[in-house]
DNA sequence: TGTACATCAGTGAACGCGCGTTCACTGATGTAC
DNA sequence: TGTACATCAGTGAACGCGCGTTCACTGATGTAC
């Protein structure tokens, strides 16, 4: 069958002659949205500074992504994407203990964030993002399912009750995204000199804070002051 | 000497006559802010709406705060003011156990991102606030050391090692400020049905979650691997 | 107690700007025959 | 291989809007004498 998979000269594309047609709009789009995330935060992203950057006129982007929102809706769905797989890569390069799993899933969130800060802050932001969005749904779905997938595991291999895997979820969770906020944020250097220094040293400190971290989120529960109330 | 001390007839500028002079304009501007930035978030925040909220002309204003950014980091800072006050008398209130006051701390954290998400998410902004700001890195600072005295007497009681004290000390807060943060994004029911619903449900989660990160806090380093490196 | 004056706090008109959106258009590309 | 045509991707001018800032002004308040 003609047409089916076939390959749409993606040299040609990449190289993106200076044309009529950009030929990689859509990629030029969205390398400009982060260079402005980047330099400006989300405050400072513009539909026609983004065009601007892209060298394209305004009114172009409209063909790809209809407006502004639509376009940090895809960004920030690549990024939740990206993320993914970098949890699931580490996971699998990690050591075959559910323990160092978690750690590794855990410390890729923070290098993700680390590493693509626009992301990352994007992905995070109320108000410029269709929330309602498919694919950011899913792509943000799967980001957190493999966190959450990494824990059970660690919550079968240590027998740990079910009933506070939620809250073990919710510390994991945040701290890695409480680390992660702070460190982009600056406020550990401003507030009193935490000394996370560049991204090195910063997924550095991370490596530390998980392994404070991880013995709590394998450790049993404390027992209950054994006297009184029955289990129910 | 005259004029010093003088009350200002706190109770006539309460009631904010509708003169030609507002009376309370600096207030009324700050809780305009407010509203804005719970409606809009930091994004929609614009200073002649804040100004139309305060029933007044959009260059009132500048008497007061000079620019929109002045306004803003004036409002964050008051945030800081009040976090603070917050957790100092939540500590001061727990059992008198090092751990159980480092507790109440982060959980005075979280109540009060919690009950004043326009406040806590305004004064982790980058990008609208003049960081440079006296009042605003004084208030910040003073937040930060609260928790930081509170984790330094954990310290001393278990004779926890000095060495890793800044680790923990960012597990601490990296716990308190994510789950905050996604809780207020709304990231936990979205990304997977954690139920956090209102603020009380996710105040009674943060205790759960705080149950489960003191022990870590508390808890001596990890023997190192006995063998091989001496101590330096 | 009264008067003059300085200062403070708010007004309202005007400005220039960049924004998002719309629209008729046109060049480029791909497809059918 | 050529031609006609539909569709796609980008242009550039125009629009109306709300914004921040400036400025001359004025009403209200407080102080000196």
């Amino acid at each position: 069958m003609p047409g089916v998979n076939r390959p749409t000269s993606p040299i040609r594309r990449q190289a993106a002659a200076p044309g009529y047609h950009h030929g990689a709009l859509r990629k030029a789009l969205l390398d400009a949205a982060e260079e402005i995330l980047l330099e400006q935060g989300v405050q400072g992203f513009t539909l026609r500074e983004c065009a601007r950057r892209a060298g394209v006129s305004h009114a172009a982007p409209a063909h790809h992504f209809g407006d502004a929102r639509g376009l940090l809706t895809a960004f920030a769905a690549i990024g939740f994407v990206r993320m993914a797989e970098l949890m699931q890569s580490r996971s699998d390069a990690a050591a075959d203990e559910p323990l160092a799993r978690l750690v590794a899933v855990g410390q890729a969130y923070v290098d993700f964030a680390l590493g693509h800060p626009a992301h990352f802050q994007l992905m995070f932001t109320q108000g410029r993002l269709d929330a309602e969005d498919a694919s950011l749904q899913e792509a943000g779905q799967r980001t957190a399912q493999i966190l959450s997938d990494a824990l059970g595991e660690v919550a079968r291999a240590n027998e740990l009750p079910v009933h506070d895997l939620p809250a073990r979820m919710l510390l994991a969770w945040s701290a890695v995204h409480g680390f992660a906020t702070l460190v982009i944020e600056g406020q550990c250097s401003q507030a009193f000199g935490l000394d996370t220094g560049g991204p090195d040293n910063a997924s550095a400190a991370a490596a530390q804070v998980l392994a404070l971290l991880a013995p709590a989120l394998a450790m049993p529960p404390a027992q209950p002051p054994a006297r009184g109330r029955a289990p129910r």
